[in-house]
DNA sequence: TATGAATGAGTCTTCATTCAT
DNA sequence: CATGAATGAAGACTCATTCAT
């Protein structure tokens, strides 16, 4: 919107050349923008300029850049987080929680390709936008209930004692979310387009499966 | 400029409240900076008051905060990786080979606590400033090396073959240094003080002993 | 970010002294500025100080010091600079090339009393922003059309041979705009107010009528 | 000294390539640096970076900027002006002070061949530093006196009632001085490397003599 | 005589935010 | 609904200047 650039469109063209106005494509640009820049990094402009909109429509909408962020945790991070919540209501052993629980990360990492990335990040950060959420919201939802399953099942004698059931949570998601967000990296470093999705979730249980079966 | 109270400051002496003027030590408070902020994130602002400096301290020393980010990789996060390079040298089977790596990758995240938070939050954004340095200076060194070995070890039947020994190299990180960097939010979440480092290394080793211990 | 205090001033009115705030009104200030402090030294507070203005406005408008600087350039000196150059269609000979020439330069110093001091002293600049314009588009339409004109005469003998036609374009500068350039400081020191813009052009068109009207 | 870059001086190199220490060698970099870059904008920096020398022996030697700029013009500056001055003591008539002027003008430019460019640029700005020195040391030892024996010169009939003998003396710098401070960019624009020093002066001497020599 | 270290003031620039229209 | 205009706060960076050594 500085006039500098507007200049150009004044010429005649047609003002708007493809504006995303509504709420759920502004929502999609912002996780765009927020998974490549970060969401701290990420600046109002960038998101309205790859929405084709201004920035004064961004707070019109979401009153507030903290607002933005709060409606994408809201509306999009807590929905898909829902979904995998639900894929876990089913008592199983260690053997069918792990598998269950990778089974549905990696499922939903390739539904919503932004949450790995996302995740992993915003979470690792002081400051991050979803720390808050995971600790308030997902934590007792999720983690601390499978955390809670294994150190029943360790119990039982079903679960090898050297390990910790809190940290066996932190490594699923070290074996899930983790290779997914990276998943640009490794693809680069390794030169390993050929690695598809299927392929990332066949490793992934294969590798599980091989934590889980041994017997303690 | 004004010298009238440059002297009159001579009387009353500045505070002066704790100087960390040293190269050395400008460089950790960098480091605990941006560990906490982000690098992006962090300004040099936070940097000097953290470390009782001026901002025009740290230009004066590095020249840019590019000068600074060059700074702590060259002298800190490549020594620091270097020194895990130098633990892998021996030629070991693939179970020998995962436990040195975790073995290295565990003792360096303890002795720079910095480094895993760091390293994996840096290298995930996709204008991060280890990224770069993954790709360029570390992946020939260290990653690539490693995956080869598991690909040999698997082309002689040592390595399941359901595994692939690039992404396995991935989840070498994803359960060392991944685990290290979240520690502050598994802490929170799991009020797990008292997980302390030899336990996350114990635990560490047990599961990476497990998936190796299978044979394919 | 502070609403508290935003409203606040809503009821006791802010001064909001003369806020010269169209664009033409920017430049007007801008060149008023350049003209005082010179380009390179006029910072853009400076500017938008003297426009009732915050320099972010200069950076809204223009996007750059260097955008302000393009504006000015383009939508005022060459303006004006154009106007020079259509006094120059018709062909004449020397004397009457000259005299129109000076005619023109005088007229337009008069008419924009910014531009003799702007151009000169912009212009001997090394990194002086018209000497680019100079060079790169007011050289091939002005200054070298009228040394090959020069030239044309001196080849059949109605210049004085002993004259380099192209200094002589440099000479025309030296006796037009150099003089309205300087015009403060002569005014001063020969406390010369009684030279007004008419006593100006006749005594410059008188002397240049002398140089021209001698035969070869 | 930002120690950026005098890490690789530290190497094992003679710590200083050419220290150019001595107050004239100084003047002699400050004079190069302010012709390039003008006098306001030079930095010390740049200047010590030229000399091979810090900022802070600057100031050793020269207490300030201004003290430096001081310098310059007390100790080179007002010499040569004090050479032109030296040179218009023998009354003469008209052409022959024109004549005079002109030739030890074109003598002293090419003498001290920064001296043109950096005159004419600093007189014109309204801070300039050399304004000062023209209102105040130089008017009225030269451009005064050469005016008033326009003036009698003047009222005796011996120079054309319509010239101001003010302003001739404006047009005797726009003549000699204004070409040689501009001659980088006409030698540009015209690509005339042909013109050197003794082709300029001839071409002014036969100008200027043709405004002398036609009668009243 | 000389300088490395340090800084306060100021420059350009960006950003989130507001508001009248 | 939507935006152009505007701004205060803050960021990186530069500079002249000081001072202990």
């Amino acid at each position: 919107m500085p006039p500098t650039e507007s200049r150009a469109r004044k010429t005649g063209r047609p003002p708007r050349q493809r504006a995303a106005a509504t709420r759920d494509e502004l929502l999609d640009k912002a996780i765009d923008v927020f998974v490549r820049r970060g969401i701290q990094a990420a600046t109002l402009r960038d998101i309205a300029t790859e929405a084709g909109v201004t920035p004064a429509m961004l707070h019109y909408h979401f009153g507030d850049k903290q607002g933005l962020v709060g409606a994408v945790v809201e509306e999009r991070v807590l929905a898909a987080i829902g979904a995998l919540h639900a894929e876990l209501g089913r008592p199983e052993d260690v053997a069918g929680l792990m598998g269950t629980f990778a089974r549905a990360a990696m499922a939903i990492g390739h539904r919503h390709p932004w949450l790995p990335s996302l995740w992993v990040r915003e979470v690792l950060s002081e400051g991050g936008a979803l720390r808050h959420v995971l600790v308030e919201r997902v934590a007792p939802m999720i983690p601390r209930r499978i955390a809670e399953r294994f150190s029943d099942a360790q119990s039982r004698g079903e679960l090898d004692a050297r390990l910790d059931p809190r940290l066996l949570v932190v490594n699923l998601i070290g074996l899930t979310l983790f290779p997914l967000a990276a998943a640009p990296i490794w693809r680069q470093i390794f030169s390993a387009d050929d690695i598809d999705e299927p392929a990332i979730t066949a490793h992934t249980l294969a590798l599980i499966g091989k934590i889980a079966e041994t017997s303690p």
